[in-house]
DNA sequence: ACTAACCGGATTCCTTGGAATCTAATTCCC
DNA sequence: GGGAATTAGATTCCAAGGAATCCGGTTAGT
């Protein structure tokens, strides 16, 4: 079947051009990366968040994860505190700058996303193709061990 | 509503993960990597192919584009010809080795796309998504202006 | 306890993409 | 037809990611 090939170069085409998109509106009203808010979002939302973490869960290298914290860090966004359980580790945390820069972009993304997926696809259709897409990343992540936890 | 989100998240991390299983197997298995098959396929799917017309199809920049092209130019895949009816612009064109190539890797393209799509969500539903995703994607370009041609 | 294997992640080098600049060719308008 | 503005794209410089290496810390085997 010759389809799959065409609906991945829509869906590539279709992430490169929201991403840009929504990346020049939250760097234009907030300062902030798509890239940044996306690895803000992941730290943001588990305890005790480890660069590892973020590497399985963005499917970055180890090296890229570690800069880009780096850089959050230098933004004064975020800051590594000691694994009091491992001093290989250390837990990153979002300082309460980044949390309110992270909660004040998050208003532009969803509007942003929204403005090009939900007024031009039906609400139904919308959800059937999210759940597609949740299905198909869960099969991704379960074969390359994006290890939930 | 907050599902957007969700959605556009889901759909770039089955991008980022699909995109590297592809390019890993395309690379192993033909020496190509999956970018430069976007290219040769955008290239060899129409006549009189410049390099803007690849900066408008795959949403890069103009220098990106350029320097692709000598990538692919230096692989052999590829050649730039005059266009005579403007100086500024050259014409790309494949090589009989960049078709052959192309021709080679599409197989195992295909494959490994309908491996991680057909595989583990029903027909139907991959239609409806491939629809969704080429709505959001032409509304995306007409926007955008990607110039269809 | 001591050594060897392993793990987390920081660092380095290389490739690639974006932004800006530059050049040459073309079009516009008088 | 000649100068100004525009266009195609090549080039340069910088930012960011991948691969490999390296190092400190941890675990396992004895």
């Amino acid at each position: 079947m010759a389809g799959a090939g065409h609906l991945f170069m829509d869906l590539v085409r279709v992430e490169t051009r929201l991403w840009n998109a929504v990346d020049a509106r939250l760097q234009a009203e907030h300062g902030l990366r798509l890239g940044q808010f996306d690895l803000m979002t992941v730290i943001a939302g588990r305890d005790d968040c480890r660069v590892l973490d973020l590497v399985r869960e963005i499917a970055i290298t180890v090296g890229a994860a570690s800069k880009s914290v780096d850089r959050l860090v230098a933004a004064g966004w975020c800051h590594r505190l000691a694994n009091p359980a491992d001093g290989r580790s250390s837990f990153l945390e979002l300082t309460p700058e980044g949390n309110r820069v992270l909660a004040g972009a998050r208003h532009a993304y969803e509007e942003e996303v929204a403005w090009w997926t939900s007024r031009v696809v039906p609400r139904e259709t919308l959800a059937q193709t999210a759940d597609a897409l949740r299905t198909i990343r869960a099969a991704l992540e379960d074969a390359q061990g994006a290890g939930g936890d």
